[in-house]
DNA sequence: GCCAAATATGTCACTATCGACATAATCGTC
DNA sequence: GACGATTATGTCGATAGTGACATATTTGGC
């Protein structure tokens, strides 16, 4: 796996402390944890390009400003689900959405 | 919406008691289910392809046989985390996640 | 039409994820 | 370098999603 890869994931506090660690992630976890990162940064790009805050987003989600913040970081306590729901909020198409999580 | 996709959503326990309740769900909501019930489509798809019953595909997933038909069922309270992972467990690539993504 | 295997449905404790809040860190602008 | 605005981080009680189990229903071979 490449490095920079390695990196975004141990940033978003997936366990990664060692190597070994890290390898313990089966594959399909792995894959996982891509798509989310990948969901986040198009997230944070469809936001910022809207002009829209973290807490504006989070108000139109009915969410909180960290809520957002922790999604855009791809943190681990974050759902797919409520990635998606957010990447929709933001007038992204169900192709846009399949376009972040084919690039895992 | 067409009267089959409708179909399908009831069937799968969203609720649709009546016309208005359906429509009361937004259009992202609806995009989302859709996701659900397509991924849970493909999945099933996938399992009985490679030979396996539920019950085979639940341990595998380290998870039970009534959730894997939930799974399939696209039931409600199944998130995409799972059947993402359910996806990948019978070796789908990102890719082939996404395309069932985007039928939605 | 029986039987066994597979699938569906309902329920329940346990846990992960949630929104909310407080607070710290970062960034522009002056 | 102070300020206001934005974003990041940590924590918490509430709730949605989970595996497990029991049980009902469906399916297919005989």
């Amino acid at each position: 796996m490449k490095t920079t890869k390695r990196r975004a994931l141990e940033r978003a506090g997936w366990r990664t402390g060692s190597a070994d660690e890290f390898l313990g992630l089966k594959a399909e976890e792995t894959t996982l944890v891509t798509m989310r990162l990948s969901l986040a940064e198009k997230l944070r790009g469809r936001r910022t390009k809207l002009g829209l805050s973290q807490t504006d987003l989070a108000t139109r989600l009915g969410s909180s400003q960290s809520r957002v913040a922790k999604m855009e970081a791809g943190e681990a306590d974050v759902s797919l689900d409520l990635l998606v729901r957010a990447m929709l909020n933001t007038g992204a198409s169900a192709r846009e959405v399949a376009h972040a999580i084919a690039a895992a």
